[in-house]
DNA sequence: ACATACTTGCTAAACAGCAAGCATGCAACT
DNA sequence: AGTTGCATGCTTGCTGTTTAGCAAGTATGT
């Protein structure tokens, strides 16, 4: 007993780490990030709920136990990866696309934004997705998030429109709350099917048709 | 012993039974249209994993155990349901409404036959779309069926759109298979809109900007 | 020394599917 | 026609598996 103990000690004393020590926070933010990258690859490839707390932890590299011990509970977890990939694609993507544009313009920037995201980091895209159209029913907890998000989209979008109207370069008679459900809803069929089934489906050239389809059917002649 | 079998003997001959006298193969059909309503209407609410065999035998007036009987397993359900519904939705729907119609008398004739579903069949409607979007991932057995179903989909309103620009009532310059797909893609977009947030989403107005934004882009000047 | 990161053993719940049993329909034979 | 024996529809008790979560333990940082 005495024995194993000095041993330990002379162990952990000895044997340098493998990586740079690192501080307590900064070990629990390394496995909180870790954790979030394997929920989102296992996500985009089975869904939310076929991928249990045990396979999360092991594909991050750890044991059965450190989603609960990190997060909680499954619950938990969810909502942070999904605030995660909200701000992210919000911020990181949608917000510096549009810089300012209204009109046309916005929605072609919109697009554009899509499209990059699908070739820069088609997993995060299909993990974002998966959890949308799971969202619909299995996830209680998920529900009210994704309305309350689509329901900002949709605002958005239909003020980017009403002030394209206002400037003059889209055709006044369009509703701009319906064409914003429109919009949104475009991407939405799009990527359903290119999730579904990505080799029948051409991304790049449904999006470049939608962007003609909007130049013509939107813009002020 | 002798009294109770007696007993049981004079009930059965003496209480009428409930309904007509059914033969066993009119048993089983109607135990087995029971069992899809009842199952439809589960999915529509909750979604095809949170339904659990034992809630569809009760929510159809039996026990636990009568799907495993009547279908044998869960998958083979799943299948005669989907195959039922893609019967239904192509035969009873869609078939009808386009009539022969080419162009752009054919989307708009399956945009309203969309919308009368809606109007009149909302559960149904709603299973549906619930079993689409969750056989994107976590049912390995639905997937095929559903790229099968899309790329027949999306052949045929090519097919139409190809037909409207020989005919000369489309403009030449479109993409016959990317308009395709983002017409379907159309649907399954406001769909999921409308099924996250029934409140939020007025599917008629949707559809309704959608006719407007076709017949704008679509039809040749 | 104490706190914090992480692991392992365990429990309880949910569920699909099976097998044995009960009850009703049906057909053959007297 | 009535009885008898078998098939079919349906139920109930059971089993194995999967999974979230907890609690107690170990190791590592401070």
């Amino acid at each position: 007993m005495q024995l194993e103990e000095s041993e330990k000690l002379a162990v952990s004393e000895e044997i340098p780490r493998a990586g740079p020590r690192l501080s307590q926070p900064e070990r629990t933010a390394r496995t909180r990030r870790r954790l979030l990258e394997a929920t989102l690859e296992l996500v985009a490839e089975r869904g939310y709920e076929r991928t249990s707390l045990a396979a999360i932890g092991e594909r991050a590299g750890y044991s059965r136990g450190v989603v609960n011990h990190c997060f909680g509970s499954k619950a938990a977890l969810l909502a942070e990866l999904v605030a995660f990939m909200f701000g992210r694609w919000d911020h990181a993507q949608l917000r510096p696309a549009l810089e300012g544009r209204v009109g046309v313009e916005a929605l072609v920037a919109t697009i554009n934004a899509v499209r990059r995201q699908a070739h820069e980091n088609p997993v995060e895209l299909r993990a974002f997705y998966a959890l949308l159209f799971e969202g619909l029913g299995p996830i209680p907890e998920l529900r009210p998030r994704f309305v309350d998000f689509h329901r900002r989209l949709r605002a958005e979008t239909a003020r980017l429109i009403a002030k394209g109207i206002e400037a003059g370069s889209l055709r006044p008679e369009i509703d701009a709350e319906a064409q914003a459900g429109l919009f949104v809803g475009a991407f939405r069929g799009a990527m359903y099917q290119w999730l579904l089934d990505p080799e029948a489906v051409d991304l790049d050239s449904l999006l470049d048709e939608q962007i003609r389809m909007i130049e013509c059917a939107l813009r002020a002649p």
